[in-house]
DNA sequence: GACTATAGAGAACGATCGTTCTCAATGCAA
DNA sequence: TTGCATTGAGAACGATCGTTCTCTATAGTC
């Protein structure tokens, strides 16, 4: 019961949260959309902020997963590398995209508080770590990790920002020329 | 005297806004920044999301001016597009750097503020603008400027959350990369 | 010097928010 | 059934915040 209370209060709070902004949103809010007493909410998690570690913590799982079932599904090294690219496109397609949520919980509470913006580093350097191991993979230099992530990286803020898909594509086609300048065929 | 208030109360708000997030910044805190009083503030800003697109607005002259004195130091025109790279790598070194402060303010109060996610996107594509300019100018392809601009904007980020300045120039060795491989000399 | 307009200092207001408390209802053990 | 622990519903609390108001002092005008 706990745990079912668990996860329904992370979907509802990490819907709120990406959509409006952390800060824009009450626990009020998130005891309504997930529809559970506010005894039960602190029950499981103390603080707002446990909540928003919690969050991230999800989003952290959903972001890897999704990564690595589209990478998983290609068998070459080389095109795993833009497979990360086709991920993206999916999810800039969806109508509620609002951006990285890592990105924008940083920029909101990284400097208030240190727990968010530990959680943040942390998803990304594993993401880094994801990439630089798929490139090693492939045969590729490891200067190409980091070049292939901050493509990611600014594909996410551009398509957030102008609300177009575009960047996906323009973030593939980018990284498919420093690959092959890296000698991957 | 009206204008002098202006610009004391818009940097005070500016540095408070950046450092710590702006919900994390109330109207007094920015009063006693600025050394004004609470009449004075809101005289010349009637509310304090007015004082939040005056800011970002200040921030963007200070962008522009900052890469295209850059820009204008270098003469040659591929050379020109690496210098972007170079004013980045300047300001991520300053101590108090904390990400772009559009793409902040974005995710904190996109969803909440048309106002400030107008403002944003009028900051980003003018941006965009700039460096197809200069792409232009330099002979290249359209299809490079987006790639170029998407590189700063993941430097951005990055350089942001992991706190270092070598994504500066991991942008930097991507854009040559991409820049030869457009056939740029 | 008297009058008026302006502005500073900060109290005050109303709303919101994170968090806790009250109270009644429920479920379970004996 | 009685007693006890748990829970839901939501009122309440204390703090903060954006904004406005009060009151006083000052400066300029006649």
């Amino acid at each position: 019961m706990s745990e079912e209370n668990r996860t329904r209060i992370v979907e509802a709070a990490d819907e709120l949260f990406y959509a409006r902004g952390i800060g824009q949103v009450g626990m009020d809010a998130v005891r309504d959309a997930a529809g559970v007493s506010l005894r039960a909410l602190y029950n499981e998690f103390p603080s707002k902020e446990d909540l928003i570690v919690a969050v991230l913590g999800k989003r952290h799982e959903m972001w890897t997963s999704g990564v690595s079932r589209k990478v998983d599904a290609i068998a070459e090294p080389r095109a795993k590398l833009l497979a990360v690219y086709d991920y993206l496109a999916d999810w800039f397609d969806d109508g509620d995209f609002r951006g990285c949520g890592f990105i924008n919980a940083f920029g909101e509470l990284g400097a208030a508080s240190p727990r968010v913006a530990e959680t943040v580093q942390d998803h990304k350097a594993d993401f880094q770590r994801y990439v630089d191991a798929l490139v090693e993979r492939a045969g590729g230099p490891a200067s190409l990790g980091p070049q292939l992530a901050m493509l990611a990286e600014g594909a996410q803020t551009t398509a957030a920002i102008s609300g177009t898909t575009e960047a996906a594509h323009h973030a593939r086609a980018a990284a498919e020329t420093l690959i092959a300048a890296a000698g991957l065929a």
